[in-house]
DNA sequence: TGAGATTCCATTGACGCCCATGAATGCCCC
DNA sequence: GGGGCATTCATGGGCGTCAATGGAATCTCA
C-alpha cells in the first residue's frame, strides 16, 4: 500500500450483515489507527442524510468549535446539543467491524449496503443509491464552478475525476 | 467500551423502574468514574425544563461560571440560588442506577423514560417528547447559526464539505 | 412494625470476541 | 512470463460477557 495514509481516501462500499455488522474499510482503519481514536467518532452531517465519521481528528474539530462559547450560553447549549448529544462513539472489533445504531441506520437510511467516502480528516457514511445521487449533484456543480473561475485562470478549483 | 471518555457524548433513553430507579448510561458512568466524582452532581438547566449533570468539571464549571460576577450583585444572587441552591448530588448504587428524587422529576416532567443528552462535560436529563422536541430546534437554529459563522470564516462550527 | 429506601440476585437481550470460509491481491520462484 | 503459494480482507456464525431491568431481601427510621 502507499506510503503515509494519515488521511481517508477514497470511497468503499461494504456489506452489513444479518447483526448489523459492517466491516470499516481496511484503508480507513489504517487512518484510524495511526490518529489514535480507539473506536469511531460520528456525528450526523447537517445539511446531508449522511453521517461524519472519524477519530481524534475530527473529535478535536467538533471540540475546538465548542470551545469557544460559553458553557452556560444559550449557544453552548444548543451546540453541544447538535453536536455531541447526537454523536456516537462506535466501537469497532477485531475484525475491522462495527455495528451501526438505529440513530445512524435512520440518519443515514442505511439498509444492508454502505458506502464510505474519504474526506481527508473525515469520512462519510451513506447509503450508496443516496450517495450515487448526490456525487452526481456535486460533480455537474463541480463542473460549473470550473468553468466559471475557469475564465478567470484555472486556480482554485483541482481537477476532478469522476472517482469510483 | 472505546478509547478514553473523558466526556459525555451521545444520548441514551432508559427506563425508570416502579421504584424511581434508573440505569445510568455506562459510557456515561466511564465519565464519571474517570472524573472521580462520587455520585451525580444535579442541577437546573436554567432556560429549559430540564435539568444538567456531571461530576467535578461540572461543578468547576458552575462555580468558575459564577466567579465571574460581584458575590453581591443581584446577578450573582439570582445564578448562585438557580445553581446552587436547587443543586442536588444525587448517589449512584452499584448496579449504575439512581432515583431521581421530586424536584427533579418535576423538574424535568419525567414519567417513565428519561433521555441522558451528553454535552460534553456534562449531560442534560429529560423527558424524551420533550427532548424530541428541543433537539429540533437545535438542529434548525444550529443551521442558522454554522449559516451565520460560516460567512466569517470556518471558526465557530465544525467543518463540513471535503476538507483536508 | 410498617413504609420507604438500599443492597443483592436473576433474567434477558445486546454486544464483543473468537474462529471459519472464501475471494481477491500480491509475491516468489521456477 | 506464468503458475502456484501466502496474505489480506470482507463476511458469516457460534459463544461468552456485560448492561439494563425486574424482583426479592435487607436495612432504617419513625
Amino acid at each position: 500500500m502507499a506510503g503515509r495514509m494519515d488521511e481517508f481516501v477514497s470511497t468503499f462500499t461494504n456489506r452489513i450483515d444479518g447483526k448489523g455488522r459492517v466491516s470499516i474499510p481496511a484503508p480507513f482503519r489504517e487512518v484510524l489507527m495511526r490518529d489514535g481514536f480507539q473506536g469511531l467518532y460520528c456525528c450526523p452531517t447537517l445539511d446531508q442524510k449522511a453521517v461524519d465519521a472519524g477519530g481524534n481528528r475530527f473529535r478535536d474539530a467538533i471540540r475546538q468549535s465548542l470551545s469557544q462559547f460559553d458553557p452556560f450560553s444559550e449557544d453552548y447549549e444548543l451546540l453541544s446539543t447538535a453536536l455531541m448529544g447526537e454523536s456516537e462513539i462506535l466501537s469497532i472489533d477485531k475484525d475491522g467491524r462495527t455495528v451501526f445504531p438505529d440513530t445512524i441506520r435512520a440518519r443515514a437510511g442505511l439498509t444492508d449496503l454502505v458506502t464510505f467516502v474519504g474526506q481527508g480528516f473525515k469520512f462519510q457514511i451513506w447509503e450508496p443509491s443516496r450517495f450515487a445521487a448526490y456525487r452526481e449533484e456535486a460533480n455537474s456543480r463541480m463542473r460549473a464552478l470550473r468553468q466559471r473561475l475557469g475564465a478567470k485562470g484555472s486556480a482554485g478549483v483541482p481537477p476532478q475525476g469522476g472517482g469510483t
